[in-house]
DNA sequence: ATAGCAGACGAACGGCGTTCGTCAAGAACA
DNA sequence: TGTTCTTGACGAACGCCGTTCGTCTGCTAT
């Protein structure tokens, strides 16, 4: 055994002043973690570990593992580009600002659950709302109508995120298994499903800008009641 | 310590002949234990103890926990009422059934997600495709349309079941935190938000109706590329 | 009668979130 | 300066979890 001395004395040069437990340092340590390993590696231990710390000392800053994951999506949030302002009618900036929020959520394995999982209410997410906000504004949809019409617009990307992210991280036996049940449909039982094949397994990126425009336009046609 | 023998014996009184295991028996009694605790609650170890059997032992009939979380899934979807084929046109039809499967999603705490994690394959989940194909083509939906179609329809149905479902298991103080962030946002910082106030968190049952109509509509006026 | 095999499962491994009690260092105060 | 109080830090432990390994047992086919 090594003494908690000379070990603390090793550590110490390695990372001179220590790192001064913050909510912040958590939330970075756990963010490079979950950049790294995805958030399934993501632990409370490995986090306290990195910090060179026992698990407990993280709860003085933050209050269990779910207030750690919604300050971590709150911090990525920060990576959305808001509004490039001028450069294209508000549909098309509308729109790019959801890719990049798509982008975000599947850089990291895992993430897009999160956002699914929580109703965060972090400052980026405001900030995000609000441009989401006054974008649809831009384009005439009244008020009332856009508070509902983003939670549309945010859900469905976020579960479209969520979506691609299971089928980059699952195995492809896994995808194969689920292409062949498909076609090995009968033609009787299922005629649609049987004509369809592949169209139905096919995940390409153009599934997510076609359903950014059904959303939209279903907005623009659909009143509240 | 008990004799192994007297405790088997003890067992075998109080059920008879003992379940024989199967796939079947696992899943009823995930299922069983899934209504009662909810996903979270939801392991492999809880599921051997209530067949009076180690864990090990379900691994005969089950590669691991996700597999078990997929069978759950599709045993779960044969809930759903699939076509009333009279009563109403095609659009309330539709709505019904995704209602329907919203319905069944939301009766297991924690299944909404489970729904977002998976792309499923099983039989029941298959009929529901279908059935949901044959609706769009009733409405006039060519076929390439409406297999991108019933993939927003669905991965949006969960993501809301999976909403409502967080917003009910969560406490209250964490949805008082989420009102009270938005009601304290400054009016020149976020107009929008500042306007809107509540209108952004008030959960009612309305909102999935109107997103419904909303992605009928889109559906409808936006050809695929 | 015997060999082979597949289901069953006890035990253990390594990981997890979280709690408790203790300790040290600094602040507030006398 | 001396003393109390507060607060961050954290070692140790608790009770879970999924999964694997090696062994046993009872049946089937030879």
């Amino acid at each position: 055994m090594i003494s908690p001395e000379s070990r603390r004395i090793v550590s110490r040069r390695t990372r001179p002043a220590k790192s001064p437990l913050s909510q912040e340092a958590i939330v970075s340590t756990a963010l490079e973690l979950l950049s790294r390993e995805g958030m399934a590696g993501l632990s409370l231990r490995k986090v306290a570990a990195a910090l060179d710390t026992g698990p407990a000392s993280l709860y003085v800053y933050v209050a269990d593992l779910n207030e750690l994951h919604v300050l971590v999506l709150d911090r990525v949030l920060g990576e959305v580009e808001l509004p490039p302002e001028q450069a294209g009618d508000w549909r098309n900036r509308l729109k790019a600002l959801l890719r990049s929020y798509f982008g975000v959520l599947l850089a990291r394995p895992g993430l897009a659950q999160v956002a699914l999982s929580t109703i965060p209410s972090g400052p980026n997410m405001m900030a995000l709302t609000e441009a989401l906000l006054s974008l649809l504004a831009e384009g005439g949809v009244d008020l009332r109508r856009a508070a509902w019409a983003i939670d549309l617009l945010l859900l469905q990307t976020a579960a479209v995120a969520a979506e691609q992210d299971n089928r980059r991280s699952q195995d492809e036996s896994e995808l194969a298994r689920v292409a062949e049940a498909v076609h090995s449909v009968s033609a009787e039982q299922h005629p649609n499903i049987h004509a369809l094949g592949d169209e139905l397994v096919s995940g390409k990126g153009d599934r997510h800008d076609w359903a950014l425009d059904v959303l939209i336009n279903g907005v623009l046609s659909t009143p509240r009641p």
